[in-house]
DNA sequence: AGAAGTTAGTTGAATGTTAAACGAGGCCCT
DNA sequence: AGGGCCTCGTTTAACATTCAACTAACTTCT
């Protein structure tokens, strides 16, 4: 039966602070993204993650895992992106099971657009309304989390 | 045209980090409470807010703000957790057009069951992981974000 | 009182996401 | 070569979420 360890106030006030704020942070740059440029925030990030690529172009997984995304949500996410002209796919050279997404010129012309309101959006309600030491401190527990949860696979 | 104030190369560093850590995040936790409990997340959280309030009930305007949920989104998964029988609605004395939800005993019994499991994720992945200096950070940075989001409107 | 405007909550349709299954190709071993 | 196993990416159907429209009830103003 075994009792956990439950947090204390103090941790669970700051874990809830997170929770929420990055529940509502969401959803903003999603309505920012949304009602701008026509982009949720997974296909904006499907199309950053291509734009810095080489050649901008990913092999589907690479990206899925760029992305964060599974690589269902991906092959669904990029349909609608190829339908909108943004991303094409194309066949791999040397693995005939493997396809290349890459961002054609509208969408890099898109994403340029759509990254100078992001940017601002992230600022106004992220990075410029905390203290400078509390992003670094973001940034470094936000790492540590990801090692942590790909060492569990 | 107006150039942005792009982020500089630590805060985009440490910004990345944070998305891509609490996407990774949310999936982990979802996926426990899922597979353990059959609980989602944003269900997970509705149980929650209602465990905490007096008399175990809500508004349902509330319990959407609590749950930083929309309305429609809280409507649809509430009724999910009432044909699950975790949950149900009544009507508001004071106001006709008002609705109650109501933690039932088994809903209560199910969260107190999903909670333990939920916080020893939350501190495998998390809590534990990360500088309690970082976690009060995380908090603070938080809570302004909240703070500002909240004065947008 | 009653018209106009607001707020509460739900609904249904369109859209997006997840989960499981699949076909096709690569890899390794004998 | 060919059997067994793994990975790649897609597909389908079930499920969840969003968006806009809607009813009912409260409020305000005259």
């Amino acid at each position: 039966m075994d009792e956990p360890r439950w947090l204390d106030a103090a941790q669970q006030r700051d874990w809830r602070a997170y929770v929420d704020g990055s529940i509502r942070l969401n959803e903003i740059m999603d309505r920012d993204l949304k009602s701008k440029h026509g982009l949720s925030l997974p296909e904006y990030e499907i199309l950053v993650r291509l734009s810095e690529a080489p050649e901008r172009r990913l092999r589907m997984a690479e990206l899925a895992e760029h992305a964060s995304q599974s690589r269902s949500r991906l092959s669904h996410t990029c349909s609608r992106l190829e339908s909108k002209g943004l991303v094409v796919r194309g066949s791999c050279p040397n693995d005939k099971r493997g396809v290349y997404a890459h961002l054609t010129d509208e969408g890099f012309a898109v994403l340029e657009r759509a990254a100078r309101d992001h940017v601002r959006t992230v600022r106004a309600f992220f990075v410029d309304v905390i203290d400078p030491d509390d992003l670094a401190a973001i940034g470094r527990a936000f790492t540590s989390v990801v090692k942590r949860i790909a060492e569990e696979n």
